[in-house]
DNA sequence: TATCGATAGTTGATATATCAACTATTATTT
DNA sequence: AAATAATAGTTGATATATCAACTATCGATA
C-alpha cells in the first residue's frame, strides 16, 4: 500500500476542513451569524424535538459539556429555547424557536448550494463509493 | 442526488474524527503525551528542516497564531529546538531535538498500525478512487 | 538608497473543546 | 422499599483555536 496510506487521512483531513472552512465562509458573507456546529444542532432539533441533549453532543461529536455550551449560545440568539422536560426532570425540552424556523428556511438554499459546489464533478455512483469506505473507516476507529 | 449529499459530509467528518479519537487514544494508552497535530508538525520539521512556521502552519491546517503556540508546546516538551535562523532575522530555525528523534522512532510502528487498522478492509484500488475524489472536494472548495 | 508593500512571527482577547468532578434525578437490583 | 447503579446535565480548570492588531524585518521598486 505504499505511500498512499500515509497521505490518505491527511488527505481526508484536508478535504472536511476544506469543506468547513468553505461553509463557515459563506455563513458569514450572507450575515448568518452562527457557527456550522451551531447550524447542525439547530436543524437535528427541528427535525427530531425529542433529542436530548446527550443526543445532540453524540451527533455532532462533542461531549456533553460542549453541548450544554453550544446549547446556551442557540438560546441567547433565540433561535431556541429550553424548557422544562414533560416527563424527565433530569432532562430539557429544547424547541426551535419561530426566529430559528425562519433561520432554517433562509439557510436551506445555501446549505444545498454548498454541498453542490463541494461535490461538483463527482457522480452519485462514486459517492456511494466512498461513503461504503468511509462506513468502513468509521467501523473499524469505533470497535 | 437525493439524501446522500446531505449526510456525504457528516460521514466524511464522522470518519476522520473517528480517526483522529482513536489514533489520539492510543498515543495517550502507550504513553506518548503528544497530540496528533503535535506529531504532524514533528514529522513534517523531521522531513524538511527548512519548513518556516507560516509553512508548518498551512501544512497542518491551522493559523500562524497557533503554530506559535504548538510549537512553544514542543519546546516546552523539548522535542524542537528554537534558535536563529543562519539567514533571516524574521524566520527561526526550528530543529527536532534527539529527544524528538527518538519519540519519533518509537512512535512510528504505531502510526503505521493505526493506519492499517484504518483502513482494514480496504484495497489499494478503493483508496486511490476515494484520494482522488477528495482531491476535487479539496479543489472545489479552495478555488 | 529611501520608500513602501509583503512577510514571519507574536500577543491579547475571545471562542470553543475537553476533562474530571460534581449534583440531581431516574432506573435497576436485591 | 432501600441501596446502588446509571443517566442528564452543569461547572471550573485547562487546552487549544481563531481573529485582529501589532512589531520587526525583508524585498521590490522607483
Amino acid at each position: 500500500m505504499q505511500k498512499l496510506n500515509e497521505i490518505f487521512f491527511y488527505q481526508l483531513e484536508k478535504a472536511i476542513k476544506s469543506y468547513r472552512r468553505y461553509v463557515q465562509a459563506r455563513f458569514k458573507d450572507q450575515g448568518f451569524g452562527i457557527t456550522v456546529d451551531q447550524w447542525l444542532v439547530l436543524k437535528a432539533l427541528s427535525e427530531n424535538a425529542k433529542l436530548t441533549q446527550s443526543d445532540l453532543a453524540e451527533l455532532v461529536f462533542k461531549d456533553k459539556a460542549s453541548m450544554t455550551r453550544l446549547i446556551e449560545l442557540l438560546v441567547l440568539k433565540k433561535l431556541v429555547q429550553r424548557a422544562a422536560h414533560e416527563t424527565s426532570r433530569r432532562r430539557f425540552k429544547l424547541t426551535v424557536t419561530d426566529k430559528g424556523h425562519e433561520l432554517i428556511v433562509q439557510i436551506i438554499p445555501l446549505i444545498k448550494d454548498n454541498r453542490k459546489h463541494g461535490l461538483r464533478g463527482i457522480n452519485f455512483a462514486e459517492l456511494q463509493a466512498v461513503e461504503q469506505i468511509l462506513k468502513k473507516i468509521i467501523d473499524n476507529c469505533t470497535n
